[in-house]
DNA sequence: GAGACTATCTATAAGGG
DNA sequence: TCCCTTATAGATAGTCT
């Protein structure tokens, strides 16, 4: 069996690429790489970072750490705090009990991961105290230890986000209501296309990246 | 003369630099590093981007093309806007948003679990066929691969009970919000882009990225 | 369109001025 | 803080599945 024969990467220039289907293809690989190395960046630096692109298609693609909302407001300045009687506080109670049983649900979780996780590192440390057994050198167990750090990051995330999603919705809500009330009209809607806007934020990235391929899930298509 | 020695690239965790001085290095070659790539993303693929940095010390970073304000409006008036004069539509658009994004999160953090699961797999059989390194055998092992499976069950019970539990917020929300807005103790808000941040477009970065260095003029050291 | 695979190209960690 | 160098880790163009 002859190897394959592969170019390997060919340098390119930096200029609009013609062959739409080409297009195509480099706009979702380097898209992918751009956030990733945006969440490697939050997470060296610890800093906040929120990225917008809009495909020629119009499609909206949005990277988060925390969340892209968060780091619009806090770059338009000051959004207007809530006021101390807002309806917002109506909410907060069902809004916490909604929330309370999912994160129950995700702390029994994580306890487990967290558990393996403490059974990988007391495995690894008996691979250092074990050098003759060369294959335990490989980096199959060691990844599997890191990914497993990074499954609990990310559990440990989505916990959080599960709280700041149930604020969106609710933030959502009361804006969209509010609006609606102002403008008087109850009953009218349109049909635009709504495609949700697609968002990722570091956790998914976080958890892809240490992933076998690299390949995140966070953009399914669309262009 | 000896050859100059150099460690070359050494290869860094993707986890906080505590070190400040090394973390500052890295924020500045990285933060470049990715707006470089933003602006070949741009001008490869004719898409525009914003992208927003807050640095530890809460210095502000952007980067955009055409600029971050264009992409900041369209990308708010994309979310909202369509649907303003219909809260129960927007409304539903955010609860799947939301969820997508849950559950997207949900979805990544199973595959890692799965992936884990397979590597643990594959770990067992190499045990099998490699009777000689008996202490493999111990139960341990094992055991971390059954549990994996269980974490990986209750990650799919997870799943499904946000939509359930998001179901309920939102129509809680509505509720509440009604009743409170008609109250009449609303606020509203408005976006208003003041500031006087660091601002850089493709164009610069084009320009700046022929440059012999790669050095970037729109970042003035700060930090 | 998303993955996988390689050969290459590019970004960057260290270290020094 | 910026600039430069080196060696290497990481990203990705081209191709096929």
């Amino acid at each position: 069996m002859a190897k394959k024969p592969s170019m390997g990467r060919q340098k390119i220039k930096i200029q609009k690429i013609e062959v739409k289907n080409h297009l195509q293809v480099t706009f979702s690989k380097r898209r992918s790489g751009l956030f990733k190395k945006a969440s490697e960046l939050c997470t060296l630096c610890g800093v906040e970072i929120g990225i917008i692109v809009f495909s020629p298609a119009g499609k909206v693609f949005s990277f988060g750490h925390p969340n892209v909302e968060s780091i619009i407001d806090r770059y338009l300045s000051r959004n207007p705090a809530p006021n101390a009687n807002d309806p917002f506080h109506l909410m907060e109670a069902q809004r916490n009990a909604s929330v309370r049983e999912l994160n129950q649900q995700l702390g029994h979780i994580l306890n487990e991961v967290e558990a393996e996780r403490k059974r990988g590192e007391s495995l690894d440390s008996m691979r250092k105290a074990n050098q003759s057994h060369y294959w335990w050198e490989s980096p199959i167990n060691k990844l599997g230890l890191e990914e497993l750090e990074q499954v609990k990051e990310a559990m440990e995330e989505l916990k959080k986000n599960v709280n700041h999603q149930a604020a969106k919705l609710v933030n959502a809500s009361a804006t969209s209501l509010f609006m609606a009330n102002r403008a008087g009209v109850f009953d009218h809607y349109e049909t635009k296309p709504t495609h949700g806007v697609v968002t990722s934020n570091i956790n998914n990235i976080a958890a892809a990246a240490a992933a076998a391929n690299g390949n995140f899930g966070y953009c399914h298509g669309f262009f």
